[in-house]
DNA sequence: AGCTAATCGAGACGGTACGTCGTGTCTTTTC
DNA sequence: GAAAAGACACGACGTACCGTCTCGATTAGCT
């Protein structure tokens, strides 16, 4: 008879084309920017049926937001000294905004902000980044590096805001400085909030 | 004889229609969102056939590009103290990417960032607003509130960079407040500003 | 294993599409005029997406020679005489040419004719009648009412050209004419041919 | 005071410009086909503002269909005996009909036949050419040749309708032919004419 | 010489069709 | 029943042309 935990009938998905999908989302995105992400270009290049696709998400965007997530890791640091940590989580955030993949994440968040039921929900997008620096800010708290009134939220915008805007509009430098140039940049930017929360 | 500058030969262009387009181009994105923003609809809102708007852009994208920067007006704010200025300039940028024509603006710049030589050239669809930024910090150093060696880049970013991801990330929530709530949260980035750069 | 010849994969090309887009062709060429015969307007009348057209056809030039091929079908006439079949096969195209669709061909042939590589052949739109034709000849030589020397092709011309003629230069007249009256027109052209011929 | 048949006031037609405009549009015709004739082309060609042509022709089909007929002139031929004068006019009917000119001729008046109201009147267009046949006809009586009640009519469909038939059909063929080849094929259809009509 | 008026080249105007491509759905065979 | 393949109806893309229009410049006859 049938085992009652058994496998649904037919053929079983095929694991591996979730990864092939997602890799193929992200490079034509990447490749071909907002516009020129299509849907059948995805499927080629993942050498999928569309129908394979439109089984495992609605629509081109959900796979983008998905296929983002997927390949977002955001490094929970703890170097035992909130300058530390800022320095590691903005060094890693620098790093993020000047690759490809990383840009297509605010990308897409930027993108779904203003279509409210049309587009990615930009909090779901950008949640983990942000998640990682509340966790440094709660240690902060916690070794009593920061009081609890701290103007957390406007100093995480301030930090992750800088990254944003040095990606887009000074990209080219910051993408030629080798890790020691980047080095600095993050000194800098790490310095300034510290001051700016009266913690320096 | 003839007059150096004479008119170029045949009809002139009518003036009207450019306004008649940027207004449509913009009540379309902002009616539709960035997927159902349409040249078709663009034409058909405006009266105006497709043509028209060929003859001036190139194509859809480079039409949003300039209806937002026709219709974006940078005030070159000048209260005559240095925190006077960045609140007002913060207020008028809190507004603008609140607003579905800035937000345009950024997602715009954004998006050309990463395509170097694709897309339109993000520093001329953010310059203006951090133009308006350096008059401010000239003025306070001309005052004698800032010091020369004061980072201003950075400064510049974080502030801007702010009000980007609040309204990336936190736009439902920004938009319902009224001005009273907007001058809240302004003070807060001013002060903050103010006390990283060790000018408070 | 797998059949040698078996189908393509995917969905197969709806058949009945074919009919439907043949017929909204002849029917819009028919309405508007070769001027007028718009692939936009055959998609609508269809019901069906220009896709579904362009997998089938390179571009409207060729779907409206074939929709002509598709619709023409000469008959075989054979009554036993010369004369009977000449009787025959001229009511036919004389009938043919002063109708809408047969007329079409003759347009698309005529079109066709002074663009080289340009138009369709004009032979492959015009041979199934003169097919006809020279089937009619053949049975004519082998029943010993013709030398197989008489000038075949010459002969042909006159009689289609003549019809062509007619259709074009006196096409109202002709459309009024009951069978009655069309019988004396095709008699007296029979007559010629034969005369010419030396076969009367 | 005023002459009556005084010159219309303002700057007069510039005669030398019908002549290009007429000239490029045959060009134009024969270069890119039917399809490709374009009235923005014949302008350009012309050197001439669109508004030129458009004071003198209603559309582009009408300037088409002058331009063939300021481009043909019908020899009226008077050789002295009837086979002299078909031979003639047969002889010039088929280089009209494999020359690009005459041949948009024949394709007007087929595309015009069967769009009652909406093109250029097919009699308009071919009847110069029948008008110089019927007056070789008339001769043909006068001088006893032919019987007044020769089926006119028909003999010249015959005899007309073989060239076109010959244009659509053969023409790569026929235009290969020197003046020698295509005396033999005008022989030939004088021939059988004379033939049917008994008079041979 | 000045005035009037139609024509000239040029080219922008609102439309519409072209042929291409992408959407999300549907239909088929194969696994 | 999922997989791949690809056809389906739809509609936007950017281009080209239509026939109309609006310009400044020209070219005449009439004052």
């Amino acid at each position: 008879m049938d085992r009652p935990d058994s496998r649904p009938a037919g053929r079983p998905r095929d694991a591996d084309a979730d990864d092939r999908i997602i890799d193929a989302a992200l490079a034509e995105y990447a490749a071909h920017g907002h516009a020129g992400y299509s849907l059948n270009g995805v499927a080629r290049r993942a050498g999928v049926g569309k129908s394979s696709i439109y089984l495992r998400w609605s629509d081109k965007e959900s796979l983008l937001v998905d296929a983002v997530h997927a390949r977002t890791d955001a490094p929970d640091v703890d170097t035992g000294s909130l300058r530390g940590d800022l320095e590691a989580v903005t060094a890693w955030a620098l790093d993020y905004v000047l690759s490809s993949a990383g840009w297509v994440t605010v990308r897409i968040a930027i993108d779904g902000a203003d279509t409210p039921n049309g587009g990615p929900d930009p909090n779901q997008v950008g949640t983990p980044h942000l998640e990682t620096l509340r966790h440094v800010w709660e240690r902060a708290v916690e070794r009593g590096e920061l009081s609890a009134e701290a103007p957390t939220e406007p100093a995480l915008a301030m930090l992750y805001g800088s990254m944003i805007v040095g990606g887009m509009l000074d990209r080219q430098r910051l993408q030629g400085l080798d890790a020691r140039g980047r080095q600095v940049i993050v000194d800098q930017v790490v310095t300034l909030v510290l001051r700016a929360l009266g913690s320096d």
